[in-house]
DNA sequence: GCAACTGTTGCTTA
DNA sequence: CTAAGCAACAGTTG
């Protein structure tokens, strides 16, 4: 999982062994992780090794003869010494040194390697040459305009963007902003020069932290063999899903932003333009709008999917593109023809992925718009039926998941006099395992035991 | 047993 | 031009 300090961890462990050492011979395992050509890069043979240095989380051997082997461990990579040739088959290059071990550039993944170079242009032939600076490195208005440049990116995405700042990966990103107290979604045109100032001194301390103490051992990745870091036991956020905040005792919240898992604190890290905001979602009949109207009662802004939704369906424009993507019958008189549509759905999985990649863009971006104008001082709760997939699971800061068991349900449909078949049936294709897996927390409906309103009335407390 | 998830980067596509 | 999505690969987890 190599960010800045492991990579800095890794050299400073390799100094003992490679520093002075001459490369007696090289073997090449797998010529994808080596550059330029095999022929050329087997021209390190012979040469000394005379120094190691880093730049963001590229490591850097300096050879004799001007030579410079620039290393990138990507996700696994790592180095071995071995006293003999028992490699293993993820040795993907070796080295044998003059000191009589094998230098071994392991990786399970096969995403890192070596690239050959020359002193005189590998600052700017290489992967270096669009690095940015590392955070000792940059003042903060320097930072603030590399953000301003970034736009709409989210601030997590940008400041892990190693053109803007070298050496942030995903854990130290998401541990710098939650000592920042800024949520990594926001946008990076909208932090602040003060903000660009804790992201500096935090990430400054969080680093020198992290290499003070050997790296953070997550799964594979160790300095040396046998050896671990110890920065995991210092990391707040990252690994730390759905447990209480630190600072202030909030349930720390997992979303993904720029394709990344991502923790934060919801609480903490408080988004400039958006109300905290509750997703609510579950199967039909589970309780949700009782659910929804105690939130309301509470003082939350409700925004309803289905709702959105519906009204989108009267829009011209709309229900023009429906009509492209389901068919001529999709609509009649200007107005949706439900039973078709509902039909048409039902027997034809591509088309309700096509209505749904057109539709759920469209909801989202409504949702954000009545957020936006719900306002940064109020509370926000979001009803949608199916969350996964919906494109909405990232804008919430806490996902309440409302279950009932079958029994329960029909239960309920009986004492309101309701057909209980077809609307179970509506639900069979409800998502429970990744609803779950989304969820903040799960409150289960076992009405008519308990009222769901008691159960959530325990929940309050936290949204305080 | 299959599907989803994982520390990074760069290339393809929109 | 930017920005998002995915591929590169293999092991682990639910």
């Amino acid at each position: 999982m190599p960010e800045l300090p492991e990579v800095e961890t890794v050299k400073n462990a390799l100094v003992g062994l490679l520093l002075n050492q001459t490369i007696e011979d090289v073997f090449v395992f797998r010529e994808k992780n080596i550059k330029p050509s095999l022929k050329e890069f087997l021209s390190i043979k012979g040469e000394r090794v005379s120094s190691l240095s880093r730049k963001g989380k590229y490591l850097i051997f300096h050879l004799t003869n001007d030579k410079v082997l620039i290393g990138h461990l990507r996700m696994e990579g790592k180095f071995f010494f071995r006293e003999s040739e028992e490699f293993d088959k993820f040795d993907l290059i070796v080295m044998k040194l003059s000191n009589g071990f094998y230098f071994c550039y392991n990786d399970v993944r096969k995403f890192g390697g070596l690239s050959l170079y020359h002193e005189s242009d590998y600052l700017t032939a290489s992967p270096l040459a669009k690095l940015g600076k590392e955070p000792w490195d940059i003042e903060k208005e320097e930072l603030h305009s590399l953000l301003q440049a970034k736009k709409k990116t989210p601030i997590k995405a940008a400041i892990m963007d190693q053109s803007v700042l070298a050496g942030l990966g995903n854990i130290y990103a998401d541990e710098t902003l939650l000592a920042a107290k800024i949520d990594p979604r926001e946008e990076a045109k909208d932090i602040t020069v003060e903000e660009c100032e804790r992201i500096l001194i935090e990430s400054r301390r969080i680093l020198e932290e992290a290499i003070e103490l050997g790296g953070s051992t997550i799964k594979s990745y160790h300095p040396q063999k046998g050896v671990d870091g110890m920065m995991q036991n210092r990391l707040y956020a990252y690994g730390h899903k759905n447990e209480d905040c630190p600072r202030c005792g909030f349930p720390m919240h997992r979303i993904e932003v720029g394709g990344r898992g991502t923790t934060y604190c919801p609480r903490c890290q408080k988004r400039k333009k958006y109300p905290f905001t509750i997703l609510l979602t579950g199967p039909i009949h589970s309780g949700k709008s009782t659910a929804a109207s105690f939130f309301a009662s509470k003082g939350y802004s409700l925004i309803d999917c289905d709702q959105i939704v519906k009204e989108l369906y009267t829009k011209k424009d709309v229900l023009k593109s429906v009509k492209g993507i389901l068919g001529k019958k999709a609509v009649s008189k200007g107005v949706l023809n439900k039973q078709f549509v509902r039909e048409k759905l039902g027997k034809d999985r591509n088309a309700k992925k096509k209505l749904e990649a057109y539709l759920y863009p469209l909801v989202k971006q409504e949702v954000l718009k009545r957020l936006e104008a719900i306002g940064p001082k109020q509370k926000a709760l979001v009803e949608v039926q199916i969350l996964p997939g919906s494109g909405l699971e990232d804008i919430g800061d806490y996902n309440l998941v409302i279950l009932s068991s079958k029994e329960s349900q029909k239960e309920r449909l009986r004492l309101e006099g309701k057909p209980a078949e077809a609307l179970l049936a509506l639900n069979k294709d409800w998502p429970e395992r990744k609803a779950r897996l989304l969820s903040s927390q799960i409150v289960f409906n076992t009405y008519p035991e308990k009222e769901i309103s008691e159960k959530l009335e325990e929940l309050t407390y936290l949204f305080d």
